[in-house]
DNA sequence: CTCCCTCGAGTTCT
DNA sequence: CTCGAGGGAG
């Protein structure tokens, strides 16, 4: 046999069983036995074992997977996947009604949009499971990628192969020179079932839902094992076209991919509706059938028909406004509270649990539910032995819904067994006092680092991804080295040694009552000790604001640690900075300020922080922010020492009149009364400042000023940038950038992005399909900005002849 | 002083 | 994901 014939062969082989699977898998109706369809595939398979050349990229062998990878490559998306508004609220009115109402008021607004014309829908599940997009070249699959963050995912193209109903090679000739069609991976619920039995069987961990097994299944690095796995598909959009004629409406779109192929829902279920009623007796009829489906939908999605029209409602910020997601009611349960126990957080805060009798809801088995604080238990009155309506809020975290009076057990009086609930006065890990702040909803454990829980939780913090990202120690592990305290701070972990770890594993273990006496089970803690310690050792020079955050600061999250990091530039300065300076910072107020100034002035974390600085030392210190010097105005510290009548106004007065904050500290109690103010005023300040220990922190702030701004750059304050002081709002999609790298140009440029247009605005940005933001900015008169305007303004500004 | 938005913190299960 | 609290705008 020459190549030549072997070729045609091959190429006939792969027809007949890309037919033959295409009648089996996508329209249930096999034509030949599988033996002889397992005949056929054999040997082309052979065929190219022999001629590797002849393996096409559309070949159904790819459908049993290859060779593992190591990892999945990323994957840009060059149309972005958003995800749908979900506009509709929670279910929880019962009442058809109102159920109907906003289904109506979703219609209205869209007609109105539209200048009133009358609105067809395509309408079809929401499939229950991931998202994918796949790209077919000259009509043949070329990538295949999850829907990650949105901007993007992991490649998956070799698992996506193995899933039988999705086309290798589009039915169409001339195929579109590029087609890229957004669907969903999902595992019928038979396959589910059959799945989980063989798991089963053989004894492996079985998936809590179909969901979970295709996100399993998908997630294979070894897409052999995706290709003994039973996955499915359904088309529902088109990203991008090119080469072929974009269908004018939705239904025409799912029309074409059907012909060309590829799975979509079937017709039945996606029909074009008409109006608010359309909706609402789709709505309803779907979900009578939900049950009866072969797969999972958690909704149904409604999308304007028309294309031009979809284009005319355009986008609201990450979502489509011409197309919304209808999630059916979470899945409620009944079970039992067995106890509810209290659990100590970072922060001390002490949340009330409620532990039910195991009870599956929406595909998982529940055994927690949050009861978030005090409040909320007597609220909805939950007491332990009640039985309570249990449902996963947004489909994902566990909550109670409320107690079924009916069943709550009785005393012979008639009153219930189970007394109302109390949070307890002391720390069920502890024993410190737990105080609730007037006002607030959570009560807090007073033992601070005293206490094993928030130790061990500080801890925790301080090693997490976005902190100090240290390899390897999960929660279990931190627990064990704070019980059996091989760490008391953070500093221990750069003294933990090999020969510690490993002590400490071996007497958690003996602790657990687990002996492990293999070997191998002394290599794995060997190994996992080792990768903790080069975990540590990598963790010892992070940016400035990771170690901030790390610190685990009351009210100091990522985004106020990166502004410290911004401004003040060192942590030399950040721990001595005075809280009226702190205060002047962005988003920084007087609660902040004073929960840093108070954290930084506690003796213990001064001992635990310069202990740290032993080992750890940030990597990206740097000068304080030019734009400091003009921003720490005399007026605006007066303004934020916290005297009383003190205004911002009154401030700028003040400050008019004396030379300085050191000048201010100095004054006497007759010179205050002489300075000009109104009589309020001067004596509410000449209180305040004979108050003990003020004209020494008076003195100590102006000390600290004239340190800080000896240290800003005066090279840099003579370049102001472009953007200080702006206020800019983005709205719609800008032709080149995406959302995040524009806010980045424009805080690097010294802009401050917000998220809604007001007077205050100084510039909007604007792109395709702007919506009400741009309405409300020429309202305002405010100037609107395109990308490339935005772009002219970044560059520095050019400095103007003499 | 009151709204609105963003940030922080807590939480579940695989 | 959701709640509460803080910050800033009106």
């Amino acid at each position: 046999m020459n190549l030549f014939s072997d070729d045609q062969r091959a190429a006939d082989l792969r027809r007949l069983l890309k037919h033959y699977a295409h009648q089996y898998y996508v329209l249930d109706a096999p034509t030949i036995p599988d033996a002889e369809y397992d005949r056929l595939f054999r040997e082309l398979q052979d065929l190219e074992r022999e001629h590797p050349a002849l393996q096409t990229p559309d070949s159904p062998t790819l459908r049993v997977g290859g060779q593992p990878l190591a990892q999945f490559d990323s994957v840009t998306h060059a149309v972005p996947m958003l995800s749908l508004n979900n506009a509709f609220s929670d279910m929880d009115a019962e009442l058809p009604q109102t159920r109907h109402a906003e289904l109506i008021q979703f219609d209205e607004r869209i007609v109105r949009e539209l200048d009133g014309a009358v609105v067809d829908y395509a309408v079809e599940p929401k499939f229950d499971g991931l998202a994918v997009s796949l790209i077919y070249e000259h009509g043949v699959l070329t990538l295949a990628a999850t829907r990650g963050d949105g901007v993007s995912g992991e490649n998956v193209t070799a698992n996506i192969r193995t899933v039988a109903s999705i086309p290798l090679r589009l039915n169409v000739e001339p195929a579109p020179a590029l087609l890229e069609v957004r669907g969903e991976v999902l595992m019928l619920k038979k396959d589910f079932e059959a799945l989980n039995a063989s798991q089963a069987g053989r004894g492996d961990k079985t998936f809590a839902n179909p969901r979970n097994a295709a996100a399993g299944s998908l997630r294979q690095l070894d897409s052999r094992i995706t290709a003994a796995r039973r996955l499915s598909f359904f088309a529902y959009a088109i990203a991008r076209i090119d080469g072929a004629p974009w269908p004018l409406t939705h239904r025409d779109e799912m029309d074409w991919l059907e012909r060309l192929g590829l799975p979509v829902a079937d017709a039945d279920l996606r029909p074009v509706v008409t109006g608010a009623e359309g909706l609402i007796a789709y709505y309803e009829g779907v979900m009578a059938r939900r049950a009866a489906l072969p797969y999972d939908i958690d909704g149904v999605v409604y999308k304007v028909d028309r294309r031009d029209w979809q284009e005319r409602l355009g986008f609201v910020s990450r979502a489509p406004r011409f197309a919304i997601a209808h999630k059916f009611p979470a899945e409620e349960a009944l079970t039992v509270v067995e106890a509810i126990e209290e659990q100590v957080g970072r922060t001390g805060a002490v949340t009330p649990v409620a532990r039910l009798r195991a009870v599956a809801v929406g595909g998982v088995v529940v055994t927690n539910a949050t009861l978030h604080n005090e409040d909320e238990v007597r609220r909805k009155d939950v007491r332990v032995g009640d039985t309570v309506i249990v449902r996963r809020a947004g489909d994902v975290i566990p909550e109670v819904v409320s107690v079924v009076l009916e069943r709550r057990a009785l005393a012979a009086d008639g009153q219930p067994l189970a007394a109302a609930y109390r949070l307890p006065g002391v720390c069920p890990v502890c024993g410190s006092h737990v105080l609730r702040e007037e006002g607030e909803a959570i009560a807090r454990c007073s033992g601070g680092f005293a206490c094993r829980a928030q130790r061990s939780q500080a801890i925790q913090h301080f090693a997490g991804r976005r902190m100090m990202d240290i390899d390897g120690l999960g929660e279990r592990y931190v627990d064990n080295l704070v019980a059996l305290d091989y760490v008391r701070g953070v500093a221990d972990l750069y003294r933990l040694t090999l020969d510690d770890l490993l002590e400490m594993k071996r007497r958690a273990d003996e602790r657990d009552g687990v002996t492990p006496e293999t070997v191998k089970q002394g290599q794995v803690a060997t190994r996992w000790a080792e990768n903790l310690l080069a975990g540590i050792e990598a963790s010892r020079q992070p940016p400035l604001e990771r170690l901030l955050f790390a610190l685990g600061i009351r009210h100091v999250g990522e985004s106020t640690a990166k502004t410290l990091a911004d401004s003040l530039g060192r942590l030399s300065l950040i721990r001595r900075a005075p809280a009226a300076v702190l205060a002047t910072l962005p988003d920084i107020g007087v609660v902040v300020a004073r929960s840093l100034a108070e954290f930084f002035a506690e003796a213990s974390n001064v001992e635990a922080l310069d202990q740290l600085l032993l080992f750890v030392s940030p990597c990206d210190e740097h000068d304080p922010a030019p734009g400091l010097a003009g921003k720490l105005t005399v007026a605006a510290l007066l303004a934020r020492l916290g005297v009383p009548r003190l205004t911002e106004v009154r401030s700028q007065q003040l400050a008019e009149r004396v030379a300085g904050i050191t000048a201010l500290a100095d004054l006497d109690r007759r010179a205050v009364l002489d300075l000009g103010l109104p009589a309020e005023v001067v004596n509410a300040l000449a209180d305040w400042l004979d108050e003990a220990g003020r004209r020494a922190a008076l003195h100590a702030l102006g000390d600290y000023l004239d340190e800080l701004l000896s240290q800003v750059d005066p090279d840099a304050v003579a370049a102001p940038l472009p953007l200080d002081g702006k206020t800019l709002v983005l709205t719609g999609t800008l032709p080149t950038l995406s959302r995040d790298q524009a806010r980045a140009l424009i805080e690097a440029a010294g802009g401050k992005v917000a998220g809604s247009v007001s007077k205050k605005t100084h510039y909007l940005v604007a792109g395709e399909a702007a919506g009400s933001k741009l309405d409300r900015a020429v309202e305002l008169g405010v100037a609107v900005l395109d990308e490339s305007a935005l772009l002219a303004m970044l560059s520095p500004p050019v400095a103007e002849g003499e």
